[in-house]
DNA sequence: TTTACTGTGGCAACCGTTTGCAAGGGAGGA
DNA sequence: TCCTCCCTTGCAAACGGTTGCCACAGTAAA
């Protein structure tokens, strides 16, 4: 068995309460105490457990971050910022992926009250109502996405798709479709107000669809019957499945369709053609949702990150 | 905040030791208490608090799971299988990123003893010598390592790769290059030991090389510059760098150069030209792990999954 | 010398749960 | 009627730490 806390006290000749300051409030202790106890503590390998630590203070220094689906290339550089900023707060991180699915994004916050000291919620699916009633038992910061009094993250998605509309109509399309995301995503909402809002465009919308390669590959057919120049898609994936699809059916992009997604993931860097996309500041989101989520104990500050349109090779003129 | 065992034992007149065994040993105590407390425990939205409980039982219901870098997209399909997996055993799993620095792994590690049941090690960097020493105080899983006395997941590395080099061999390629991934690497060994005992090639070796696209792209002026026709790259993402590479130096693939990966990842299914690979069975071996881990309770149980060649667009027959 | 601190470390309660032990009550058998 | 046995529940000690309070030096000030 690992060793506690009692067996470096029982190795050194000190109490507990010795031991224990000489971990969490070392200048309580004398210096030459306090070697004699990291000795002996080196000696036995005595690392102290967390778990029980955090039943008396209350703080785990844990957090914990749900994502809809750690297979979808736009998380992982956040989670990955996320956890390079945790660790430098002395803080760690634990993932989990909800499948989609709001059920388990409910049970998986559950699991994590108690075990964490708060949650990033990334994109939930959630409802707002819902989010609210969970926030009660375990400080959240929620990331894409605007719910009152909560600390937030927002990436500033009608901004980018402002700029995507506007290339677009640089490039003389008319007729634009848009192909949203899943029910429920903030995301998809921002996008379909900045458009509607945007005028002399003639928009078809399509959705709700999976926010997947899957999702882009379903709508291709429909997308290509309707007679549209252009697509803004609610991400890169789904971008990616309908240049798939439209190219299954020998339509070329961006020849006769132009396609424009979200996020910049890699794929898309690699793909022939080169996907003109909305990059979505993720890094930079995963890190802020770190230090809100430490500072503001709750608090409902609003960071608002900006995004910039990236232009490659899936967008061109529109044909006459 | 939140209620505890306590508030539940108060609000319906009984000790807190049958509120417990309500929850933990329900036969033990009539029903019609049962109800009550049950009851009681609902309306205060008490949920019993799993950290306090792991103190007691020694059980966390938690298990770790450690990549070496969740942005590498044969992780994510490993990652879930093994999250839907530990679902269904009532167990919840964490994931965390290593960055591919043993450093951070090892304190990753030592992070979640204590806190989980058990870790599963996914690809990992540290050596074999260190990982018998942690786990000493926390279960293991290892995927894609043998190490003696210890479960593991593995992929049948071997058997792909004789598969692709045959695969080539039959293009009539003779000189291939083989493009290994970072120190360590247990996957990367056996790839090379294979080649090494396959009569008739031609082979030269790069690496170490990070097991990224950034990899792939910085070795390919070597590679085109070795007379090689043929390249058998450490993993996808490495793979798919380096024909960004060779097409960026005006080198086609799979005309001038034929190009195997390993993994079979999104992207490569979405580039141009589509990667022909050695598919692994990431998402059986995210099953397997968590089967082993709570099965085993740490006896070296050892699974070998198979791989499977998968013929796309990048090899082709090597020009004379 | 007394007084008043200050630095150090022990004591014990507590965090939320589990669990071995024992006691009380009722039922059934002798 | 008395004795067992089983069912149900309470009691209290753990699990591994933290922390407020108190006591015991020394030390410096009065």
């Amino acid at each position: 068995m690992a060793a506690t806390i009692k067996d470096v006290a029982r190795a050194c000749g000190v109490h507990v309460s010795t031991v224990s300051r000489t971990f969490s409030a070392p200048h309580l202790v004398n210096p030459a105490t306090r070697s004699r106890v990291l000795a002996a503590a080196d000696d036995l390998g005595y690392r102290p457990n967390r778990a029980a630590r955090a039943l008396t203070t209350g703080r785990t220094y844990n957090m914990g971050l749900i994502v809809a689906d750690i297979a979808n290339p736009f998380f992982p550089p956040l989670i990955k910022a996320a956890q390079s900023q945790a660790r430098g707060r002395d803080y760690h991180v634990f993932v989990a992926d909800t499948d989609e699915d709001p059920r388990v994004e409910e049970e998986l916050i559950r699991t994590f009250t108690k075990q964490v000291d708060g949650v990033l919620l990334c994109s939930p699916r959630l409802s707002n109502k819902m989010i609210e009633r969970l926030a009660e038992d375990v400080p959240f910061v929620v990331v894409n996405r605007r719910i009152k009094g909560m600390p937030s993250v927002l990436m500033n998605v009608a901004q980018g798709a402002k700029l995507a509309l506007e290339h677009l109509a640089g490039l003389g399309h008319r007729r634009i479709a848009l192909v949203s995301g899943p029910i429920g995503s903030w995301t998809s909402n921002e996008m379909q107000g900045v458009a509607a809002e945007t005028p002399g465009l003639d928009l078809i919308f399509f959705g709700p669809n999976q926010p997947t390669e899957a999702g882009g590959l379903s709508v291709a057919p429909e997308v290509a019957a309707c007679g549209a120049t252009a697509v803004l898609a609610y991400n890169d994936l789904v971008a990616l499945g309908l240049i798939e699809g439209l190219s299954a059916m020998e339509i070329g992009v961006p020849d006769q369709i132009s396609v424009i997604g979200f996020d910049d993931i890699l794929p898309g860097r690699l793909n022939r053609p080169k996907l003109t996309t909305v990059a979505m500041p993720a890094v930079q989101a995963g890190r802020m949702a770190v230090d809100l989520l430490l500072q503001s104990g709750g608090e409902g500050a609003t960071v608002t990150l900006d995004t910039a349109l990236i232009v490659r090779e899936s967008t061109g003129r529109a044909q006459k």
